[in-house]
DNA sequence: ACTGTAAAGTTAACATCGTTAACTGAAAAT
DNA sequence: ATTTTCAGTTAACGATGTTAACTTTACAGT
């Protein structure tokens, strides 16, 4: 079929606009052929396996959400003010992205193939953004190592936009309020003892 | 068949096992049913469905949680040590019941039909016993919410668990270390700010 | 121009999944 | 003794990811 060799494209495009509106379980590969216009068994001939056509997205979205620190790291130049925005930037992708987030962190555990190692530098480069920040604002500062605490302050920013996700933070709360509340524990998180 | 009435039991029993053999995903119906020694059909004679069934499980998983939560509160009444062996017993319920936590906290988004908001009461409990320990030692500030800062570090204990339960926590780190820096980020997030 | 080959795509099928309708057998109730 | 109720089964439906085998298309080499 005429389709300029660009099956492989029109495919991620599909799984992608499936993913975002109904989600990594009833994106099936049937419903993605179809929106293409091809067979499921076509899709073999691009990906090894449903895992590995969403691992091209996770990369996608690893991407978007690196060009997105990035973007906070070169307009905000001041520790505190960046690390504050690197925070409230990475929980609003997440918010922001629900399906796309969980594609990328949240759905490994068995749903989904593990991600291959090798791929993990992206994710690898975000929280080497996170440390570079924290280390900013912490020089000098012995026994405190950036990328211990870039992984703990990742864990809340991680844990913050699961649990919302997941509807299980009150509903009494706004979603922005929530945000702040996070960013500020973060920071807070950072501060050093005073004994 | 002869099964003494306690076939609902038994089916309770094998996909608890089965869960935390191979997971959810792998844990089917007519696995399930084989263990126990009776037709796929007959576990809907005790539940709705899958996700009902192991919405059992996961109300199993609250209970023993929150044992293990009061049970710390029974033993230690100093508040700072409490929060500090609350946060550590959270820490390592999740970390040493994987597939328990899984259906629980994690595979909720689109996985598992959404655990009836009615049962959360269990969940909120246990939330109230962070925001009681947390407000212990931070009696008489005003502008503070307990629960608010509750909610706070459960998502910073609950993203933890999950970044490393999907092995996303850079393995250099020792799993008791990385606990110990979660615990005592938890603590200093908590302390009052110094302008 | 004819033929051989490799790529691109399709058809048909497999095994597995959650779930349902219709049936069977036994025990309890009338 | 007959009817009702309960506990469990058989057989099937529709959907899933995936594979093997086939067809069609395009393009080399001679």
């Amino acid at each position: 079929m005429a389709r300029n060799g660009d099956l492989r494209r029109q495919i991620l495009e599909q799984a992608r606009s499936l993913l975002l509106a109904e989600g990594y379980a009833q994106a099936s590969m049937r419903k993605i052929a179809n929106a293409v216009g091809c067979t499921p068994t076509s899709i073999y001939l691009y990906f090894d396996s449903k895992d590995s056509l969403f691992h091209s997205l996770v990369e996608e979205g690893m991407t978007r959400l690196h060009e997105q620190l990035e973007t906070v790291v070169s307009l905000f130049p001041d520790p505190e003010d960046r690390f504050r925005r690197l925070c409230r930037g990475y929980l609003e992708f997440g918010l922001e992205n629900p399906e796309f987030y969980e594609i990328m962190f949240l759905l490994h555990p068995e749903q989904m193939m593990r991600y291959p190692t090798d791929k993990y530098r992206r994710a690898r480069r975000n929280l080497q953004i996170f440390a570079d920040a924290i280390a900013a604002f912490r020089r000098g500062d012995p026994n405190f190592d950036p990328i211990l605490s870039a992984t703990v302050v990742w864990s809340l920013l991680h844990g913050a936009i699961s649990l919302h996700l997941a509807k299980r933070v009150d509903v009494s709360l706004s979603t922005p309020a929530f945000v702040e509340q996070v960013v500020e524990h973060s920071v807070q998180m950072l501060q050093p003892h005073n004994p």
